[in-house]
DNA sequence: TCAGCTTTTTTACATGAATTTACATGTATA
DNA sequence: TATACATGTAAATTCATGTAAAAAAGCTGA
């Protein structure tokens, strides 16, 4: 039963929509204006957003733009008919989907779903102890250890090498970097990445240059064996 | 440089596509009805597949049916416009995602990248060495051994040298180096690879000139051992 | 709630890499 | 041989990265 977010001003049409959703089992909470929507899905965790652009004072694209700077939520955007300029810019700005309006309470059914499928399809790979180099890394305790000793590191700097890690050997880019390890998209001028980068670097010493690549232009590789 | 089979019954729109799809560094196959579409998809390991509705003989439904016993790459199905029912069927058969047709090559190219940003989980490095001459290139770690010497190489001019040695013996031409060593179109009075060429050849000492050797107007080449 | 911690992000600037410019040199073509 | 044009490379310029430090956002325990 996933959980949905519905930010639309159209209030008729949100209990309407939402009614629906819940008939086929989806969990609904709805808000009527860009700013209740910015705050609520800041503030839980929800399995997708479902967002108009159309909203007086905040619209949809800003909601979207502000929002992508600290969740990856999945975002499906309501637009006006046959929008394209509308449509196209949603997905530059990381809309997962779009859907225009009026809409079929069953396409849009179908098209949550599909999105819930691609996000929720999360590789369930499970590993226990990955080992690269002299690292190893723990995801069930989410502790790394280098050379036989704990290397202590702060949440970010963990994923980080947890990704790395996941792609040995292989150049991981920043926008990903970004999305999987801090859990936002990467914005213009994001330092964060590097910062981090540079953080985890110092906490392993010397050769650490070596270990974890940059990659100009593209983002990082950690070194395989 | 994700991998796309294309395919749709129509060849000249067939044509514009994989052009525009080219031009943002995909690599496109085409085939131009639904039962070649099976066969190549189900031969070649795409990354995703483009798919039309409306064709003859075996339409884009009954190739998504049965390659879906197959295989699990990402579909994007271009449908007739504004056809409702056709989008809902096909995203509850799997597909991942539509378009309607006629469809705007930039929101194909979003959509595509989206669709891949989900799916692709990097694949593992497939060479562990590339060994030509007296150099060895390790892709895991983008080390460089020459005369059993560490090479120290920038990012750039690693790609370079990499790039020629998977094409040992044979000219590179500027394009393509550009291309994939430094991830940019090659353009007008742009000097940046014999730049880098020049900076490599210095790295690589005396003989640099014999080891890669310039084939005017054209581009370069790595001695093949 | 708050003060005092930690973590993360932003800012700022130094450094070094990449690209562009410029010109010398070499090579094809008429 | 004269001309155009491609290449080699030093030097100037532009741009990405590394990282310290400041600012902002989270936490935690009174």
């Amino acid at each position: 039963m996933p959980n949905i977010l519905l930010i639309d001003d159209d209030v008729e049409l949100c209990e309407m929509l939402a009614e629906y959703l819940e008939s086929e089992s989806f969990t609904v909470n709805m808000v009527h204006d860009g700013h209740s929507g910015m705050n609520q899905a800041k503030a839980e965790n929800y399995d997708a957003i479902i967002l108009d652009v159309m909203m007086p004072e905040m619209d949809g694209f800003s909601v979207l733009k502000e929002l992508r700077k600290y969740i990856a939520t999945p975002v499906l955007m309501l637009t006006a008919k046959g929008d394209d300029v509308d449509r196209i810019v949603g997905l530059e700005m990381g809309a997962d989907d779009y859907l225009p309006k009026p809409c079929n309470p069953r396409e849009l059914v179908a098209r949550l779903k599909a999105i819930l499928r691609r996000t929720q399809t999360a590789p369930p790979k499970t590993v226990d102890v990955i080992k690269v180099n002299d690292i190893e890394i723990h995801p069930a305790s989410r502790k790394a250890i280098y050379q036989s000793e704990n290397l202590p590191l702060t949440s970010s700097e963990y994923n980080l090498l947890e990704v790395l890690a996941m792609n040995v050997g292989t150049v991981v880019d920043k926008e990903t970097l970004s999305e999987q390890a801090l859990g936002k998209k990467l914005t213009e001028y994001d330092r964060s990445i590097d910062m981090h980068l540079s953080k985890l670097r110092q906490k392993l010493g010397d050769d650490s240059q070596e270990l974890i690549q940059t990659v100009r232009g593209k983002g990082y590789q950690l070194s395989g064996g």
